[in-house]
DNA sequence: ATTACTAGTAGACGAGTAA
DNA sequence: TTTACTCGTCTACTAGTAA
């Protein structure tokens, strides 16, 4: 979450391709793109890089920006909700890729009462204790970051006397006719070719699945 | 132009579907959306207001809120801005619409050295003293919309002595092979089936254009 | 329950300056 | 030219209160 005022800072850095690679800027290119001072750019660039949604490279002439992985999250999900306001297309996507085995973190998860509640409530069916984790083939990933842009569920974290679950989010699709919701704990940085589902069956052995078996799943929108 | 922190409550209120129609709201809901309070929602909805983003229906049970067309504007060009980042694809857009006559404005403004010269350099075409509008076909008006999202080149603009010019933005296009531009001006509302296209030469006499006239405006973009 | 005022405070801003 | 510090000002916030 980074300040409010940073993200007109970083989609600028991102229209000049700070997403693609290092891009050169100085805090008055900047301030006059942005209608600011430059001292205020100085800071936005600061606090940008030290909450590591940007890195860079000062040198007295200048400084090279680009922005990283946590930063073009947040500008993707920024789009995402401008997308939901003007495309109100719906769309049929698929998305491909092999069972692997995951690190069991979801089974644990899923065992929590309040997931369970929440998952019910959100999704329809109370979630088999358990995740399946894919790994996306290559032509999926494009679709898997459009999916971006459709309307995901938060489901809110929560605090015991010991420790704190974050929040995820999770978008109901199918497997083979079975509902199912692919989900995405919070503020963990995935790899963008692997993707966890939840389902109210055990889906391993509902559909007989064994790791590197490749499945299709189904994220119909309407 | 609102203040930076109103943009987040516009859009919050666009994803309640205020664009489309009247929403209920409390300054509490937005609030806890926004993660902030409701004194701060309360303060930027009034700003909303009296900017014209939004209008409103305040009764002590709560308020109905909706999206001008002037806070719609504002929230398709952030919108095109993270198109622009994130979907770099090519397209391919053809306008259609009827000959009409300006208001003679357009003339006017393409007799100014600034103008001329910015045009010069930006489109490539010295523009002839004079713009044609077009009314577009009701099957055109959502193609015009998309355009939002490709790259426009901003003209700045200036002032002398006595008054000051507004800033347009324009996109190249084509008619009949003809390079031209498509040009908006900064902050007037237009109607959104009108454009107003600029070129090197004068279009009616050289394709022989009278009102009513049906034409295509290609738009290729790569 | 609302909205929106007032008041006090915290923090962001930009001018000036140094490196 | 840069970046980024300090510092005074002023804006924007939230708590409390009224309607």
């Amino acid at each position: 979450m980074p300040d409010a005022g940073d993200l007109p800072v970083l989609k600028a850095i991102a229209l000049l391709g700070g997403c693609r690679g290092p891009v050169r800027v100085s805090t008055q290119s900047l301030s006059t793109t942005l209608g600011t001072s430059p001292q205020t750019i100085s800071r936005r660039l600061k606090s940008l890089d030290s909450a590591h949604l940007i890195t860079r490279n000062v040198d007295p002439s200048g400084q090279s920006v680009e922005v990283t992985k946590g930063g073009e999250e947040i500008l993707r999900r920024e789009h995402a909700e401008y997308c939901r306001i003007f495309s109100r297309t719906g769309g049929h996507f698929i998305l491909k890729g092999a069972v692997i085995s995951g690190l069991g973190e979801g089974r644990y998860y899923m065992s929590l009462d309040h997931y369970k509640n929440q998952f019910r409530i959100n999704c329809g069916f109370e979630p088999y204790p358990g995740t399946l984790n894919l790994r996306l083939i290559q032509q999926s990933v494009p679709v898997r970051k459009k999916l971006d842009s459709l309307e995901w569920t938060t489901i809110p974290g929560f605090s015991d006397e010991h420790r704190t679950f974050g929040e995820a989010r999770c978008l109901s699709c199918r497997i083979q006719g079975i509902p199912c919701a692919l989900i995405v704990p919070g503020r963990t940085h995935y790899p963008e070719d692997i993707v966890e589902l939840i389902a109210g069956v055990p889906l391993r052995e509902e559909l007989g699945l064994e790791d590197n078996d490749i499945i299709e799943v189904e994220i119909g929108y309407d």
